[in-house]
DNA sequence: TTGAAAGCGCTAACAC
DNA sequence: GTGTTAGCGCTTTCAA
C-alpha cells in the first residue's frame, strides 16, 4: 500500500523511524556489508512502511553511477534489432538496471547521435546493436567514459557479440551445392539504401562469392542482385531475376525477410518452390517456420542478453578486457531447398 | 572536438569562462528570459569551449525534474508495439527527454511491474502501450503522481490514444458483407493466452459479432475459430476452419499476422484466395502490401507521436486534461477478397 | 539583468 | 557496526 503520495519519504525519514543514521540506511537498503542483521531488518522495516524509494537523481549524483545502461539500435522496429533489445532488456532490468533507449532511425539520425552524444553523462554503459563504428566514432563513444559492447559488429577495445557471417552464408551456400546446385543467385540489400553502413550485407555478400569460388564455379556480379532491404525489396529482387535471361535454380537471400519476398514473387510467378527453384534465407525469423523456409538460424534475443551480462560484468569490474563472443549459427533445412531440377 | 575527458567540466568552470555566476550560466544554457543576449552568447561559447555537458543527476536533484518519460509496452517485438514506441522515441528525443524503455514480456512482468511500480521517481510520464488498466493499476499509476498517456486503450483519468476496434472491424465485415459474403468467420487469438489481458481481441470479435447480427446474419460460437496471437496461430485456426463440414466464403483475421499464417494454410491446401474463400485482416501490417492483403489500416506510429505530444503538452501544461484521442482506421482493398464464390 | 546562498537527497570517507 | 561530516553539481529563491 502506497502512502498517500503528497511528499515522498527520505532517506532522513527513514533513519528516524528505524532509529539509526542515514549513512546506515544507505548501507542496509543497498545490501552491503558492516550492518548487523538486526539492523538492516529494522531499517528494511522502516523502509517498507513508509513506501520507501531512493532517489535515483540524488544517489546518482553522489555515487557518480547512474545505473542506467544506454542501447542504440538503427532502427527498432526490425524484428532482429526489437529482438536483441528485449533479450538486453530482461538481463538490465533482473540486474536493476534502467535501459535508455535510442533509435538512430536513418543517417541523419545516427550523425546526430554521435556529434552530439546525448547519453553522454547519464549511462555507466552503452549497447550499440549492429551500428557498426568507424575510428571517429569510436573515438567518440571512448569519449563516453564507459564500457561499449557491440552486437553483431565488433571493433578494437570494445566487447561484442556477433555470428560469423560469412561461415553461416558458407553453411548456406554448402547446403546448395550438396543439393547438385550449380547457378545460385543471392540477394540481398543495396548498399546506398544503407545509410547507416551495416556490415551484414557486405560480410554475406562476400561469404557467398568466397564459397562459389571455393567450389570452383564461376562468379560474376549478375549473380548478386540488390533491392531495398526488406521483404517488398525480396519481392522486388527475384522479379529481376525472372526477368534475367537465365533463372537461377536456387537464390540464397540476404535475410528472411527478403527470402519471404522472393517466395511471394515465385509464387504469383507460378514456380513451384523447390521443385523449379530453392530458396534459403539467413537469420530463422520467427515466421521462416511458417512458411517452411530453410534458413541459417542464429540466436539472436540470447545476442542480446549474452551483451548485456558482458556489460554487468564490466561494471562489477570483473572484466576480462572487452570479450568478443562469438555464437553459433546452423543451417536449419526445410521445406524451400530442393534437389537441383533436372536440366 | 571533445576535451580529453578527464574530469568533465561543471557549470563553475563555465561561469569563470564566461566570466559569469554559476546560476546566469544555468539560465543561459536552458534558454530562459532575463539574460542579456551578449551575455547569453559568452556562455555559450564558453561551454562550447569547456565541451560542458550539464549533469544530469544534478539537475534533477536541484529541479525535481527527470527529463524521462517511461515507456512500457507488452512484448516490443510485436511489429504493431515497435512502431508505437519508435514514434514515441522520435518526438521525445525531439523534445530532449529521454526514454526509459520498459518490456513487461508476459504475466509475471506485467505484475511485477506494477506492485514494484520501478519507475518511481525516475519519470515525468508514463506512456502504456497497449496495457489495459484495472482499477488497482490505475491507483498505483497515479501513485507515480505523474501524467499517464495510454495507446490502444483508454482509462478513466488518463490521456489516450487509440483506434476505435468495433468500428474498425464493422468496416471488414460491411466490405465481406457488400461482396455477398453470408458465411463469414473470425479467426482471434484466445483470451487465455493472453497473459496481458489486452482489449483489442474482445473489442474486435464483439464487433464481428455486432456487425453481422446488425445484418440480420445468426451468429454463434462456431463462426469465432481461437488460436494463440501469432503468424502460427493464424495459421493453426484457418487447419481448424478446414477441417470443419462447412467452410466458410470469407475469414476475418483479427490481426495481419493470423492473416499471413491463414493465408498460409489456404494455400497448402490449394484453396484458391479470394476465389474460393476471401481473407482480410487488421492493422495493415507492413508485409500486407507483400502478400496483398485486404486490410483494415490503424495509424500505428502516429499513435506513438501522438501520444508523445499528449506527454509534452501535459509537462509544459498547457494540458486540456487528460485528452482522449481517437485515430482514424480504413478499409484498405487489395487481393484477398472478392465475390462470394457461386453456391 | 545578474549574483549569492541555500538547498535537492543521497553516498563515502573518516571517526568512533 | 554505526554515526558525523562533507560534498556531488546543479536550480532557485531572494537581493541587488
Amino acid at each position: 500500500m502506497v502512502d498517500s503520495a503528497e511528499a515522498p519519504a527520505s532517506i532522513i525519514d527513514v533513519a528516524r523511524r528505524a532509529g539509526v543514521s542515514p549513512s546506515t540506511v544507505s548501507r542496509s537498503l543497498r545490501g552491503m556489508p558492516n550492518v548487523s542483521e538486526a539492523t538492516r531488518q529494522r531499517v528494511m522495516r522502516a523502509a517498507a512502511e513508509l513506501s520507501y524509494v531512493a532517489s535515483p537523481a540524488a544517489s546518482r549524483l553522489a555515487s557518480g553511477r547512474t545505473s542506467t545502461v544506454g542501447v542504440v539500435v538503427p532502427f527498432m522496429t526490425r524484428w532482429f534489432f526489437a529482438q536483441v533489445v528485449a533479450g538486453a532488456e530482461s538481463v538490465l532490468h533482473e540486474a536493476s538496471l534502467d535501459l535508455l533507449l535510442y533509435n538512430l532511425g536513418d543517417a541523419a539520425g545516427r550523425e546526430r547521435f554521435f556529434d552530439r552524444l546525448p547519453l553522454q553523462r547519464r549511462v555507466d554503459a552503452v549497447l550499440l546493436v549492429c551500428v557498426p563504428v568507424d575510428d571517429d566514432e569510436r573515438a567518440a563513444l571512448r569519449g563516453l567514459g564507459v564500457p561499449v559492447v557491440l552486437v553483431g559488429t565488433s571493433a578494437p577495445g570494445f566487447g561484442s557479440v556477433r555470428i560469423d557471417d560469412r561461415e553461416g552464408t558458407a553453411k548456406a551456400v554448402r547446403h546448395l551445392l550438396n543439393l547438385g546446385h550449380e547457378r545460385i543467385a543471392m540477394i540481398c540489400s543495396l548498399d546506398d539504401d544503407d545509410p547507416l553502413g551495416f556490415a551484414t550485407p557486405l560480410l554475406r555478400r562476400q561469404g557467398f562469392e568466397q564459397t562459389l569460388v571455393g567450389a570452383g564455379l564461376e562468379f560474376g556480379p549478375e549473380h548478386v542482385v540488390g533491392a531495398p532491404w526488406g521483404v517488398d525489396g525480396g519481392a522486388r529482387a527475384m522479379e529481376q531475376l525472372l526477368a534475367s535471361d537465365r533463372l537461377p535454380t536456387a537464390v540464397f537471400a540476404e535475410s528472411d525477410e527478403m527470402a519471404f519476398g522472393a517466395l511471394w514473387t515465385l509464387r504469383r510467378a507460378g514456380l513451384e518452390v523447390p521443385a523449379r527453384i530453392s530458396v534459403i534465407g539467413f537469420d530463422d525469423h520467427e515466421m521462416a517456420g511458417v512458411v517452411d523456409l530453410t534458413t541459417i538460424s542464429q540466436p539472436v534475443r540470447p545476442q542480446g542478453e549474452v551483451a548485456a551480462t558482458l556489460l554487468l560484468d564490466a561494471l562489477t569490474e570483473r572484466t576480462d578486457e572487452a570479450a568478443e563472443v562469438v555464437m553459433p549459427t546452423h543451417l536449419v533445412v526445410r521445406g524451400t531447398t530442393g534437389p537441383r531440377p533436372p536440366r
